[in-house]
DNA sequence: GCTTGAACCTTTATGCTTGAAGTTATTTTT
DNA sequence: AAAAATAACTTCAAGCATAAAGGTTCAAGC
């Protein structure tokens, strides 16, 4: 069971070749944000989550959904909440919690982002039809479910 | 030629997934080099591509290999400069250009860690075997090949 | 050979990100 | 009910990351 093994290796090499391309087209987002649309990824994502859910969801919840620390969410919904695109209200229930959702100005700032930035997300990926995206979708999968699936 | 019809949602999905799982990786193992060997992916990165040249390199070449700015490359090796772990020296035929390269130091600390990371690695993509990796590498050739090869 | 422009790297200012410590609120234990 | 543990969020210090500006050095054209 040694790790050195081919398997192994190819192993590192797609992880690698996937780093590679992930952060290649983040690269391109993000200076598709700042140039074409004066603002950033982070922004851009903490947005996205909130857009998605509709309604006002804990800080905490936030962090989970974009796989960040609470520290940074916080960060970035107070830079979000000074341009008015983001809104905190206390929760009811609960003291500790802080829910946070968008502004209707929020709102429309985000509708016209999505469209732009599927856009280009469409350029990004021109030459993956719908076959391809199924064995992505596929293979991704597999790759999530970690100690589910051990090879049995 | 509308952005929203259904291959493009489903591209943007893909982008999403792919997304995601990078992250959760990634954060993964900064999690494994911060714990087990007192390190972080960026550091562990740089001595990657130091490593894998075996040569010192220039500053722009490292920084183009990683996908990074030309800042944050300086500062990176700033530090490990100063962990000892690389050195850089001045080029003999052009007075702009810094090479740097790791130490023997940072040879033997870089050997041990490619290892273990090769092995988290072997841990996280346990789910793919050979045919999966071949999908996953043509897939992603394609998309690296942006304006090459259109969908003819 | 002088100037203009380009190339290479660093520095600076700002923003992002993390892990850990700190605050307040809730829940559990005794 | 008091104390202890847990939970949600923020704050803090340090490191990472970018874009833009700065300082040298080289290359080309005049």
């Amino acid at each position: 069971m040694k790790p050195t093994d081919a398997l192994s290796r190819r192993r590192l090499r797609t992880w690698i070749r996937l780093l590679r391309i992930t952060r290649s087209n983040e690269n391109h987002l993000r200076e598709f944000l700042r140039v074409n649309h004066d603002t950033t990824l982070p922004r851009f994502d903490v947005a996205a989550a909130l857009y998605r859910v509709g309604t006002p969801i804990k800080m905490s919840e936030l962090s989970q959904m974009l796989l960040v620390s609470n520290g940074n969410a916080t960060t970035v919904v107070d830079r979000l909440e000074k341009d008015g695109l983001a809104a905190r209200e206390p929760s009811g229930d609960d003291k500790r919690v802080v829910l946070v959702g968008l502004t209707p100005a929020g709102n429309t700032w985000f509708k016209n982002l999505a469209d732009a930035h599927e856009n280009e997300i469409n350029l990004l990926f021109a030459a993956l039809g719908h076959d391809d995206l199924s064995l992505i979708r596929d293979l991704m999968r597999r790759l999530e479910g970690e100690a589910d699936d051990q090879d049995v």
